[in-house]
Order: C-alpha cells, then structure tokens, then sequence
DNA sequence: TTTGGATATCTTGATGTCGAGATACTTGCG
DNA sequence: CGCAAGTATCTCGACATCAAGATATCCAAA
C-alpha cells in the first residue's frame, strides 16, 4: 500500500530530478510514524487519566526497580528533555501525588524523585494498556520482520546513544 | 551495539517479568530515533536560517511545483499540525516574506499560500543540506538495508495514512 | 428559494518545552 | 587548606502547539 511518504518522495522526483532524495524513504517515515504514534498514545494513556509525558516519567522510575527513585539527571537522560522541562515536571507529578522529592543524602547538591504507591500503580496499568494498543499497530507485521525493524533501528539509533550527542 | 531501548527492554523484563514488552522494541526505537532526528534537523536547518517548522511548510508548497500554492487545509493533512498551528505559522511565515496569502478565487472561504521567490531559494538550500545530514546517518545501512526498512515502514505507516484519523 | 449541515480558516486561552542564566554544592589541583 | 572549575538542579521569559469555539461561506435537499 502506498504512504504519504510516497507521494512527498514522488513529489520531489519531479520537482528536483537532479537531487537524489532516498534518504527520505527511511527517515520521513521514522518522523511521521513517530508523531502518528504520538497522536495514539496520547488516546492510550487518556484512558488511564495520564499524558504522555507522565507516562514517560513515570515508567523510568518503575524501571528503575524498587525503591523506584532516580535523580533529575538520570530523568534526562531518559527522556531527552531539559533540565528545566524536567523540573517542571517533577514539580507537577508531585502535585498529583505520583511523585516525591528526597534530599540525596550523598551529594547536598542533589535531589532524588521517588515513586508513590499511587504513582506506581498508574505506570503499571498505563503501560499494559500501551502495548496492548502497540500490539495492534504491530500487528501488520509477522513477528519476523518486527524483530528485523527493531534491527535495523538500532543501528540508528546506537550512534546517538552512545555517542554524548 | 547496544542502545538504549536493549536497556530499557531489559530493565522491564526485570521488572514485569510477566508482561510480553516485544512491542517496544521497535515503537519505542522509532519514537527516540525521531526524537534525535528533530534536534540534529533543527541543528542542520540553522545552517540556512530556517527553524524545522518553517522547512516543513515551504517544502510542501516547494514539492506542489509552479506556481507553488496550496490551501491551508492542504499543508494541514501534510504536516501533521492543527488549523490554529497552520494559522499561526503561515501569519509567522508572512511576516518573513517567504510566503504570501492570495484569496482563493473559487471559494470565498478560502486562502492560498503562495512561496515567494526568496521563500522558494531557502527551501531549495535547506533541502540540499538536509539530504546531506540525512546521507550520513544512514551510512550505517547497506543500501539494501535501507530498502528493506523504508518498506516495513511503509506497512506501518500506511494504515494512518490512508484511513483518516 | 430557503434552510440546515458541512467546510475552511481564524481566534483565543492554556499548556509544555526550551535555552540561558542563577544558585548551591563538590571535586581536584596546587 | 584554598580556590577554580565542574556539576546538579532550579528559575524565568519566550515561544510553538493544541483544543475548542467563532465566523464566513458553500452546497444540497425540500
């Protein structure tokens, strides 16, 4: 079937026939997958009274495994925003009561963002409803070629994650 | 190489050894690869004075061809945004001289944005630019490879292309 | 011809993000 | 020890986006 990827790249052979645009086909449907993807999980996550931003905070710290707490900086790194978006969110995550803020007790400088039980809770429940939703979208693809894409992906994506950029 | 969403699926497996997280392999990977795209997009775009928001609209009306117009509603499907972003970008756009709004003669309710001659130089330059960015990125695939991604993609993106939502 | 629903665009107010700079603390070098 | 450079977090102002609603126009059916 054919994509709206398509037709930009179709485009643009008629337009500029002296530029090779190949480039396009990959990484213009990486950018318009993603804000598709970004559309559905807001809809997801709406069912369980969380944005998607929430939801990203939330589940770095359940990953982080028990007791649930991670600095600032660790959330950064996690969720490729800034420190003053971070703050931000911190701030009103804790006004939910999903989170709390503890003096790191090694470094007065720092701080660490704990989990509440009700916090976790949420995160728990968010993301069984997120793949259950990613599992249909998946589900154009046999379980081969997902393992291929996830592949290929990987190798974009490994250079910006090990390289600081 | 390993790259931070072999992490992530490892930290959930600890964690929820219960939950199938196979889904996130690949959806969690296009959403981080499109985040690191959008910064080194805007990085590359600086280059020629654009901001990324600002390519994405003279683009689409560069890829119309002569006399490069379209209605509002036309750079809206393209681009992904809402009327009142459009709005705002087009009046933004305007005030930089690189498009202009003509009333559309066969619909009194609608407007055509026009690029204007220095509009339609700075799309030419930052497209160029951009498939030179994009070209290095993509040197860790085999040309081969990047067929085979751009059509799993393409089976991806597809369904939310074609069925409106 | 009239009328009601559909369509195209714009307006408005709230919100999340960013970037630059401020503050407080830590670390390592001399 | 004392100081400079580095680090962790927060503050603040600017800005782009969105959702919902307003306005103007089109179109088709009665």
């Amino acid at each position: 079937m054919e994509d709206e990827v398509d037709r930009l790249v179709a485009a643009w052979r008629r337009e500029r026939p002296d530029l090779d645009v190949e480039p396009l086909e990959v990484l213009s449907r990486v950018s318009r997958l993603a804000r598709h993807l970004d559309r559905a999980r807001r809809t997801a996550f709406a069912e369980h009274g969380l944005e998607p931003w929430e939801f990203d905070v939330l589940t770095a710290l359940r990953r982080a495994g028990s007791p649930y707490q991670l600095s600032p900086g660790q959330l950064l790194t996690q969720t490729l925003v800034t420190s003053g978006t971070m703050t931000n969110r911190i701030d009103r995550l804790t006004g939910k009561g999903l989170v709390k803020r503890l003096p790191d007790p090694d470094d007065r400088r720092g701080v660490l963002v704990r989990l509440t039980g009700d916090g976790r809770d949420r995160a728990d429940q968010a993301l069984a409803g997120l793949l259950a939703h990613e599992r249909e979208l998946l589900a154009q693809l046999t379980s081969g070629q997902q393992g291929e894409l996830a592949a290929l992906l990987r190798l974009l994506v490994a250079p910006f994650d090990n390289i600081p950029g």
